[in-house]
DNA sequence: ACTTGACTTAGAGCGCGCTCCAACTCCCAG
DNA sequence: CTGGGAGTTGGAGCGCGCTCTAAGTCAAGT
């Protein structure tokens, strides 16, 4: 697979990609065909769909490249890299409590515009 | 109450409120005591409270000058208001929905951790 | 032979949201 | 009179995560 197809792929552009690779978030640095252009794999393409799931929900680049210095370490790394997810999950969820936390003043907020509307204040 | 007592308050920074207020945040400028210090007014505080919830719940700095330019232009506002923090709500809610996703794939990837860990595979 | 287009690199630039610095004023306690 | 502490200002700096630029290579199409 070519860099643009992978961009397609994932949704990140290819200077994201070539970012990525530079910021050490790749297993391994892509092969090059002949060209010296990229040639990914679908284990490459994998591993970029499940970083882009990992950024969606707020792990930062250093914790992935964290992440990812785990994986390139092997099958010894299996507890730690779980205990990684476990963080970034605590943090995932503390923060969808916090975002609904915040919504019930969202929603307050827009009913009392709704009541001011009707001129019931 | 000092900008020392409102950052207290709010959990922010003197720094933080004073750029609030450069960010054209606030509802007005907060009045000055004889020695040139803000004097911030219960009304100041409940509105930097407000504008907290929303920054936490990721309103952009940008929307919450818009929305504090609204306020400012008094009650002809109410309905844009309205739309401003119901367009945000919908926002918020699209992101928990987003996380909660995100969250099954770091969940699934825990699980396999954790068989791997106890050699299931 | 020439153009087009996809890729390569190193490195610069950017938008956001703070965060801090330098230099200053003012007031109060010792 | 001298510190120390809390505030003031304009403006610089920073960390993050991209995002883009410049200059180049290479392959295919006309």
């Amino acid at each position: 697979m070519t860099i643009a197809q992978v961009a397609q792929r994932t949704g990140l552009t290819a200077h994201t990609l070539r970012y990525y690779e530079r910021a050490g978030l790749m297993l391994e640095p892509p092969p090059r065909g002949d060209n010296g252009h990229r040639r990914y794999t679908e284990r490459d393409a994998d591993w970029i769909a499940l970083l882009t799931r990992l950024r969606a929900s707020g792990m930062s680049i250093a914790a992935m490249r964290r992440y990812a210095e785990l994986a390139r370490r092997g099958q010894g790394t299996y507890a730690a890299r779980k205990e990684l997810l476990e963080a970034h999950r605590a943090e995932v969820i503390a923060k969808i409590e916090q975002l609904r936390s915040d919504l019930e003043t969202v929603d307050y907020k827009i009913d009392l515009y709704r009541r001011r509307i009707r001129g019931e204040e």
